[in-house]
DNA sequence: CGAATTTGACCAGCGC
DNA sequence: GCGCTGGTCAAATTCG
């Protein structure tokens, strides 16, 4: 099994990447603090360099921000051909929800190419202005919460369109830390667990995984 | 009894 | 302007 993963950061607004991760690099209950921590030592710049470490098996687009805000047929061009092209990749390219949402509404078929339509492309575009940098990824997994090392307070659940799971938004429970964290399941395959972070952590964990297995440079920066 | 979670209400953005 | 939807708030409830 791989787990897979999106980057996505606006800040620097550069590059996005795609990639997977060999799935013994997770989950503590779910080892998920490690992965993440390896997930987030990847600079978006560097994102074309595909790292040569264990946990990175590719690292799929050098599509920019701006050439995907360019015009949505820009977006739908050869750069997102490289992409490994299998269902479970489908659903993380643009806004994660929107996607789910699209590839579960079947409408705008004839617009669609990777899931998204025109129509929803607009949409995300629009909605994207001032979101937070996010970074999501989806797991197999029975529970819903990973520990990823962060202290999380609930503070919503809803249920969303065409799905019959809840998605719940959970917010870093430290002082002055808005990073926010949205867990969901997948529709096709409740197994999978879709958890989108926003904001990056100003603080260490919560709670100590033996840091000293990883290397210093990663304590600075954190999510 | 304080902290955490639940859940209905509310709000903002968007399409029609 | 209205309705739909996702996201957030906050009072009520549950839990440790």
């Amino acid at each position: 099994m791989l787990n897979q993963g999106l980057f996505e950061d606006q800040e620097v607004s550069t590059q996005m990447g795609f990639f997977s991760f060999p799935s013994n690099l997770t989950l503590p209950s779910l080892g998920c603090h490690q992965s993440l921590k390896a997930f987030t030592t990847i600079p978006p710049s560097l994102a074309s360099d595909a790292p040569s470490s264990n946990l990175t098996e590719t690292l799929l687009s050098s599509a920019t921000t701006k050439q995907r805000e360019d015009t949505t047929s820009d977006f739908r061009g050869s750069q997102l051909l490289s992409l490994h092209r299998s269902a479970a990749n489908l659903w993380a390219w643009g806004d994660v929800g929107e996607c789910l949402s699209n590839k579960r509404g079947g409408g705008d078929l004839e617009d669609h190419h990777l899931g998204v339509s025109t129509l929803k492309m607009k949409k995300i575009k629009a909605r994207r202005k001032v979101r937070e940098p996010r970074f999501c990824f989806k797991t197999m997994s029975d529970v819903d919460v990973l520990d990823d090392g962060y202290k999380w307070r609930k503070y919503g659940q809803k249920v969303v369109k065409n799905t019959q799971h809840p998605r719940s938004y959970y917010r870093c429970t430290q002082d002055n830390c808005r990073v926010k964290k949205r867990v969901e399941r997948l529709a096709e395959d409740p197994r999978m667990v879709i958890t989108t972070y926003e904001g990056r952590h100003i603080h260490s964990p919560s709670h100590d995984m033996e840091d000293s297995q990883a290397p210093s440079h990663l304590n600075n920066f954190f999510w």
